[in-house]
DNA sequence: TATATAATCGCGACTAGGTGCAATAACAAT
DNA sequence: ATTGTTATTGCACCTAGTCGCGATTATATA
């Protein structure tokens, strides 16, 4: 297992969180793992989930990223596509092919010398059906 | 001035933080303003300021966008170049040139009919000097 | 199985920011 | 200048999330 390797440690509250994570389907707020583990097994701090989710994130298992405030999280298998489009009005999300960013990637290098951190992208605006309407 | 319409009040701790923020070249964040205005007028509370904020963004004088976890505000008049690489090493910011953005708006559009949103975009990233070093 | 040693825990305090409310004060009308 | 209306204020309390610390405990080794 993933936690094994540089001394981690198989806890009772990580392996617990590990398990809820894994229910979801889609993507997670910190706050719902916190809510749900605390419910099954009371006396978990909400510093010991939120550094769990860290502690994944660093190991490469779930990807945070932060939509209005908040971090949502995505399990990383699920995650071939990295980029996200967002309707801003009726909230839709759809996953956008990352070759289209490439060209952008390489131009902001050369004028710049910036290397964009172009893993996960977020990118707001409205989709074909909400623009088509008004 | 903008704040008399709508039957919005003049107050002094507004006048204030329109004050303020005039003094700021470039962005700026609600804790420095915070500070600035404690700093100037005892017994301001944050909350006024949060609110001013708020009510300046909504009257379309200043944008914010969240930058790691915190909110960056501009000028809407400073904002002819409205996309911000931001370095995830140092903080730095710079503007960034809007034409190259054209390319991958036409092909959002093409492929998916998405019509971007590319008013503000903020870029994380490595800036030259940081991506050199190490 | 007993022991040593860190990794991890819960705690408590702190952060930026937000909210409901009763008191205050800006402004319009007299 | 006085008044009435109501927007705005400061206060107190809430939120999500972070951090240092001393106590606990998972794990490797003997």
């Amino acid at each position: 297992m993933l936690l094994k390797k540089q001394g981690l440690r198989l806890t009772p509250q990580r392996l617990l969180v590990l398990d809820i994570i894994h229910e979801f389907d889609g993507p997670f707020t910190a706050e719902e793992v916190l809510r749900q583990t605390q419910a099954r097994m009371s006396g978990v701090d909400k510093s010991t989930v939120y550094r769990t989710l860290e502690l994944l994130e660093g190991l490469g298992s779930i990807y945070g990223m932060e939509v209005g405030g908040r971090t949502l999280y995505h399990h990383v298998d699920d995650m071939r596509h990295h980029h996200h489009l967002v309707c801003r009005k009726c909230g839709k999300s759809m996953d956008c092919d990352e070759g289209l960013f490439v060209q952008l990637e390489a131009l902001l290098e050369d004028k710049y010398g910036f290397r964009v951190d172009f893993k996960h992208m977020v990118i707001g605006g409205l989709c074909r059906e909400c623009a088509s309407e008004g």
